[in-house]
DNA sequence: CACCATCTGTGGGCTACTGTACCGAATTCG
DNA sequence: CGAATTCGGTACAGTAGCCCACAGATGGTG
């Protein structure tokens, strides 16, 4: 605990993009929380009490069927947040939120949000552009599971999650990639063994690491590169996007409550 | 032209569940436009120049790969609206949108929206609530493409294109339902003959008729009434609802611009 | 060190869907 | 009316992914 930085709002792009101004107001509400692997920060169709901007953790959106089979349909982390639903107005999805890769988040109560939605500002557009960029994701994620392989998936499903994470290194099984394309282990297996034969990953026990990210990106359907693009169109040339210089000119109020996170 | 009744604005859900002073103020600048069978009112990655409700027309959104196989991604009637990316503030999206079910749409000038966007007021909260209607749907075509069966998105497509429509027949071919679920035409032949063996529907030459629809729902995935229930939700309990009672009583003022719709 | 749980590799049989090809029936159009 | 086009039905071989079962490898733990 001493050793480790910790996370910065900044990190996260959305929170970094606010101006001064916005950031006053909001970040002393912020409270900071870490998202161990596989908890849940929404069970689907439950009322959700706050918005979570990950700094370096990943959470899936996964759609879990009547029969348990279950998919991914879309990948947040620093770029992004969680909880679209509270300002969209709906409450709650039929989707859940499952953490993917272990981390941070900074997180709001739905009140404050609701209260800065209601300036109707910087944070309005910005949650707004994002929930453009997160549906052509969701979108892509239909497209992909329609006339894609398994392996352009995998492929895919790297990528995405890489792009989250400023390390070339992924902590997942192959059962949980499977659970998160709604595809077999085995499956899964097949595609990482000829990514490894290919020289573009090597992998152990749960450990990917990734050697050669350009020919993965050539591996990967289309898929990968439109969701890409959109998101870096949408949220990469914000208006007054702030680059992280020093890190601990911000202050951060509250640590995490790890038990109120862990619901699975 | 004579005989049938021009389409009113109340026809479309949201338009319908403005209040009195909203509607006072947009709807002057509605602009009624046919919608004939397979136009495009936007190309993907075009700029789009307004905003569509469509009243007795079904239009879906399309995701075309480079390889030119396609897939739809969500499906939109009365009950919405096209054009999200006008108030998300992206300007364009990698989906297009084909008029799927002929009929009429009013629209509204891209400005005229950007202005009552900047109100605050009704029209951004039942925008955002469609929006949450409309990634409800997307998601739910990205688990229904990896977990169902063509027999089962079968019904799934017949009941949701059903839904917004007033009458219980579809004007389809076999070959249309195939690009619209990215599947064969051969295997949209295979589940129609099952339909139509089962007594559920009928059919010939494009010409599609439900016979029995509680059984095309016990047929379908929980998909689609994952989409209903969501959409119902989100939708059918607005404020201000209004019921169509005198249809002749609110003024509609330009007629349609047919060649400016067509573009395929 | 021995044990155990977890993770990964492999094989056989099965099914759904694909690609291709062809054909008849219905409808439209010159 | 005859030709052309569109729409729907059928067949067959090929394959990707599924279900099931089991086995080897790795790393943590008592």
């Amino acid at each position: 605990m001493s050793t480790k930085p910790k996370p910065q709002p900044q990190q996260n792009h959305l929170l970094a993009a606010l101006s001064p101004e916005v950031q006053g107001r909001l970040f002393p509400y912020l409270e900071l929380v870490p998202l161990p692997l596989r908890a849940l920060l929404y069970e689907s169709r439950r009322p959700m009490r706050h918005v979570y901007f990950p700094t370096d953790s990943i959470v899936s959106l996964q759609y879990v069927m009547e029969n348990g089979a279950s998919t991914a349909i879309s990948v947040v982390g620093n770029e992004g947040l969680l909880g679209i639903t509270l300002f969209l107005g709906g409450e709650t999805t039929p989707s859940r939120s499952l953490v993917q890769s272990a981390g941070y988040a900074y997180r709001l109560p739905r009140l404050r949000v609701k209260e800065e939605f209601n300036r109707h500002g910087q944070l309005l557009m910005l949650m707004l552009r994002y929930t453009q960029a997160l549906i052509t994701q969701v979108s892509q994620t239909a497209v992909c599971n329609r006339h894609h392989s398994i392996d352009q998936q995998v492929c895919r499903w790297l990528l995405l999650s890489m792009d989250r994470l400023s390390h070339n290194h992924l902590t997942m099984t192959q059962e949980f990639i499977g659970n998160m394309l709604g595809v077999r282990r085995e499956g899964v297996t097949q595609a990482a063994l000829k990514l490894q034969q290919l020289g573009v990953i090597t992998y152990s026990r749960g450990l990917i690491k990734v050697i050669d990210r350009p020919k993965l990106e050539t591996l990967s359907c289309e898929c990968y590169s439109v969701v890409k693009k959109e998101t870096d169109l949408l949220l990469h040339y914000l208006p007054q996007r702030q680059v992280i210089t020093n890190t601990d000119s911000i202050p951060t109020v509250t640590l995490g409550t790890p038990e109120a996170v862990r619901s699975l």
